[in-house]
DNA sequence: ATACGTGCAAAGTATTTGCAAACGG
DNA sequence: CCGTTTGCAAATACTTTGCACGTAT
């Protein structure tokens, strides 16, 4: 486990830099407010909505617009170098999209509401055969789980 | 085809007796506002947004409180009667939950901006697989392909 | 120097809520 | 009749936009 956490860190250093690179091959120029983002973003684990984002820069001491980062979030959104991910509650979120292809999807749990991260080999493949199935090219897809969690079923029985 | 949509018909009209039957069991009154809604849906192909059954029931001079439509729609929801789908725009969709168990997923392109419902066997199957692993009860799913339809793909080839 | 990036405040849009009147059982 | 359902309007929450000013190149 430990091992893992040392890939992703380094999976995800390499999104931070990845990021400022397309950036910049696409001509923007280089602000605080993006920076602020791209830092927080890269230490996140998980998607978080522009709200969340604004509201730990803020107790970070380094605050930003909101409209900021909403901008920047459209920005990177359009490159496709974050993910928007609605889990359905009405809000957007956004998840960094690693260089390396991994990613991963999202299942919530109705009762404790924690939403948790997880990936699945043979899903992905199913993904792959039915957009080809479709005459999709698929950029993207998104795949939320909601039910009961492990922990909450153990509880309530 | 004529065949499918034949049967198609026949689960949705299923649906609209399923759910009166599902809400005067749940303690709930019969009311105009809500009967509106219902007939509405049992007619509705794939996924529509509260506002765009609000404006369809005043077309059809069949008018109901914006507030009603949202409070019908919460209601179905948490029922299971209908399923929220979110397909990226930050709207929230709706769509009816047939008994028979029989569901689609959507593909949306980003160049043309169509919803298209789909369904792959093998997806739901991974979709199971994945989820006992998860050690998750899944009550619900949500699978939302983004890319470039098969007839964009064609034009701007 | 010029145009892009940023922050603030105002506007916009989807959704929720409070309340009084209408209505079903 | 009583309590639910409904419609209206006001409130809320998220997101976008206009504009003046700062800043990178």
């Amino acid at each position: 486990m430990r091992i893992a956490i040392i890939f992703w860190m380094a999976a995800v250093h390499s999104w931070r830099e990845h990021t400022e690179k397309a950036l910049r091959e696409a001509g923007f120029r280089a602000g605080g407010a993006r920076a602020a983002v791209l830092d927080l973003m890269s230490d996140q684990d998980c998607c978080a909505s522009a709200q969340e984002i604004h509201e730990s820069l803020r107790a970070k001491g380094r605050s930003v617009g909101i409209a900021s980062v909403y901008r920047v979030l459209e920005v990177l959104s359009d490159l496709r170098l974050v993910q928007r991910v609605e889990v359905g509650d009405g809000i957007a979120r956004f998840e960094p999209v690693l260089p390396s292809g991994d990613h991963h999807h999202h299942a919530i749990c109705d009762d404790c509401g924690r939403v948790e991260p997880f990936s699945d080999r043979s899903l992905e493949s199913a993904i792959e055969h039915a957009s080809t199935r479709l005459g999709y090219s698929v950029a993207a897809h998104e795949i939320v789980l909601r039910g009961e969690c492990a922990d909450c079923r153990t509880t309530s029985s």
